[in-house]
DNA sequence: AATGGATCTTACCGATCGTTAAAAACCGGC
DNA sequence: GCCGGTTTTTAACGATCGGTAAGATCCATT
């Protein structure tokens, strides 16, 4: 449905960039607008979204929007999309291979990692679920579902083989991913609270430890 | 500021009406127009809803809103105001007083209730958040920073006694918030994993059990 | 039943927003 | 230096939305 440019599937190169920016380097005009659609959909929302603050963002003409998405709610797709690959694909999989307190401690500090550095996009994904998940409910079914069965099963095993107190497993990962996901979702809150511009790499790093002492403590499990 | 209507002030007679029906009695027209701003706020946010779709849902016509309230925003602030009152008197307080166990178990239970039962009103004060709380910020700096402190305080006694593992007590009711104010605003989400249609009691207590066990544990409470 | 304030509706306006039409600017190949 | 496709902009349209003007309806009081 999307209209596409022709260069569309080029190899990006990305990274090549001297001395890595902060702002990503935004190789193509398409991501420069995907990044912008980030920050504003993170802010307003769907249907609070304005094209023109989109454009204003990716520093092109509101029209211009329209040579690449097709309308509004294409962007918007086209951005969940893009959020959910990366979200799946470097987060939420979770070996089981390993030591049990090892694969559970770096699961939860990646998904605070996550938090730390792209707020908007865990913005936008809890935005899309408040409004009772319209746009990516399907994926939501798919995907995301299987990975929660996944680790229900394999907490289903630990605790079976006596490893971890019992606990209802889908529920440990609905906190867990609740705790984390907050760190993103009201950063602004707990910053206003602890009276800070921003939260700082202490503020996560304490949170870290905060949610691995909940979990292993729940589960029975001591901290080495 | 708000234009107000002369029988404001009068004692609402609330409850009178027989066998406690589902829906709130909604006893005069500014409550119902506040009743239905808060599915509409809640499901599009501030900048999404429109005061078309709350003066249907209020029953009214669109342009009788600017009777009770000034403008949009006004009605907005009205709604969080209510909110906010609601939260703060009949869940956030939490007293020191009596056995530690009950005192936190007890507002593990609270909030998740509140969830249960006004998850409107927890996914407007999610999305208000989200959006960097322009609204509410000075609430916030206000109650909320002020209750957190008390609870800090309260925690770190509880570690000074020895009562509690030392943890650090901010992000412990960050943690707590997280969890419990999850299972309003990502119900929807919850039930799609779960292939169900919506949450039930069942998960409710699945809920509370889980958080408590996560609490206790890390804290190293013992359940009893 | 006439009055007058309180409550509520119909009709409408101006601004904003998403989107389209049309053309200008760019850019590599010849 | 012209050409053809790609990329980008200027101008503008229709719909929607927040808000206003003006008046109708209700209702207690006399």
């Amino acid at each position: 449905m999307r209209s596409r440019s022709v260069k569309d599937e080029q190899v990006r190169i990305r990274g090549t960039s001297r001395g890595g920016r902060r702002p990503p380097p935004a190789a193509n005009v398409e991501d420069k607008i995907l990044d912008a659609a980030e920050l504003v959909f993170g802010n307003y929302g769907l249907r609070g979204a304005t094209t023109a603050l989109i454009a204003e963002g990716a520093g092109v003409s509101k029209p211009h929007l329209y040579y690449y998405f097709d309308n509004k709610e294409d962007l918007y797709r086209a951005l969940l999309e893009r959020a959910m690959n990366r979200w799946a694909a470097d987060i939420d999989a979770l070996d089981a291979t390993g030591d049990l307190r090892t694969v559970l401690r770096d699961y939860i500090h990646r998904k605070v990692d996550f938090s730390r550095d792209h707020p908007s996009l865990s913005k936008i994904y809890a935005t899309e679920i408040i409004s009772g998940a319209p746009h990516i409910g399907s994926f939501i079914e798919r995907v995301s579902t299987q990975q929660l069965l996944a680790k229900v099963a394999m907490v289903e095993e630990w605790a079976a083989a006596g490893k971890v107190r019992p606990i209802s497993p889908a529920d440990l990962f609905f906190c867990i991913w609740a705790m984390t996901q907050a760190y993103a979702d009201f950063s602004d809150q707990m910053a206003l609270m602890k009276r800070k511009d921003r939260l700082e790499q202490a503020d996560y790093d304490a949170a870290k430890a905060t949610i691995v002492q909940l979990v292993f403590g729940g589960l029975g499990l001591t901290e080495a």
